[in-house]
DNA sequence: ACCTGAACACCGTTCAAGT
DNA sequence: ACCTGAACACCGTTCAAGT
């Protein structure tokens, strides 16, 4: 006789990605998803094989999430009038909103704790799709990867060095971020 | 009746960094640690106060190693020739060649797992001394600190790339690296 | 003064037993 | 079919007792 399903694998993640943002990846305890949904931990792995696998799901919708963010920061407002150069810096700056917002699920995504927890790599383009677009109309088909590659090596870099403390000698930082991806742009488009 | 030490600070540190490499940050227990240096483990709490305080030593010896190997990457080799072009690019290699030879310390170095892991300020400058004499010379004195970030900030956030995988999609990841720390000294180059 | 066994409060995970 | 209590093998950390 089958017991009703208590929850799902969709609510899991949901409650796992609300835990890793007011807790942190070490409060992020299967204990804790557990207790969320109403079941107990055993019951967890009926729906994910384990803990590794429940932060590549968190990956892989907060990847979703973010490449829907990044969409909608190209077709707002004006898009006709805004040229790659300048949807690459809208691009750069709701990287970092969207970072600062969910610091901890943005972490998860760009610098996981170990290759396991990476989502595959589906998840991973859709997050990436917009910047592609547009680094193609700046460069060209040719060099649009590269560019992609450089414009997020430093966007990546600039923000892990903001979560890690790196910019305590000083100076405003956002202001840091626009001066740097304007440069990036306008170095990119020189060549393009 | 004083019984006489059985290890020291230096000797858990340095334990605790080769764990570190063999094993990843999972595998750095403080049982592991405590085998590693033939004590039990209750004994490593006369030394450090905690785990944590043990991942902020490693830290903080890995900035001042790193911060040897890049002062040795600028004197070497025809000092008097290079420019500080040159010497930047060198700089960025010297810094991915460390990173790949010493994943692991790397990683909590520049992307610590929290913020309770980062060293002080002090360990954290020794690392990056030889770059800020380097883009001084290249941009001066007031424009110093913000190319120091940006080469950084670009250089971390490739070699994070790398170890998270995104480089799946193809390319020549060594030509990647080199062309675009060549691409950014020029461009920095150019506005000094 | 340092070291240790024992203990405590946690973890992730498995599994037989219930419904 | 799904859920659960009990259990196991780990953790980090504390502390009283030894020397």
């Amino acid at each position: 006789m089958p017991t009703p399903a208590r929850t799902s694998v969709e609510e899991i993640v949901s409650a796992g990605s609300s835990i890793l943002d007011d807790a942190g990846l070490p409060g992020l305890t299967m204990q804790a998803v557990a207790a969320r949904v109403g079941v107990r931990p055993p019951s967890l792995y009926k729906r994910v094989r384990d803990r590794d696998e429940l932060l590549r799901l968190i990956a892989a919708a907060t990847a979703h999430e973010l490449g829907a963010r990044l969409d909608a920061a190209t077709t707002a407002a004006d898009p006709a009038s805004a040229t790659p150069e300048e949807r690459l810096v809208q691009l750069a700056h709701a990287l970092r909103t969207f970072a600062h917002a969910w610091p901890e699920r943005y972490r998860l995504l760009f610098t996981p704790p170990a290759a396991a927890h990476r989502p595959d790599p589906d998840a991973q383009a859709q997050s990436v799709r917009a910047l592609l677009d547009t680094t193609a109309r700046l460069v060209g088909p040719d060099d649009a990867l590269s560019a992609a590659r450089t414009v997020t090596a430093w966007a990546t870099g600039f923000i892990s060095m903001e979560f890690a403390g790196a910019f305590q000698l000083g100076g405003d930082v956002d202001e840091a971020f626009s001066y740097g991806i304007s440069r990036i742009a306008a170095a990119l488009a020189a060549d393009g």
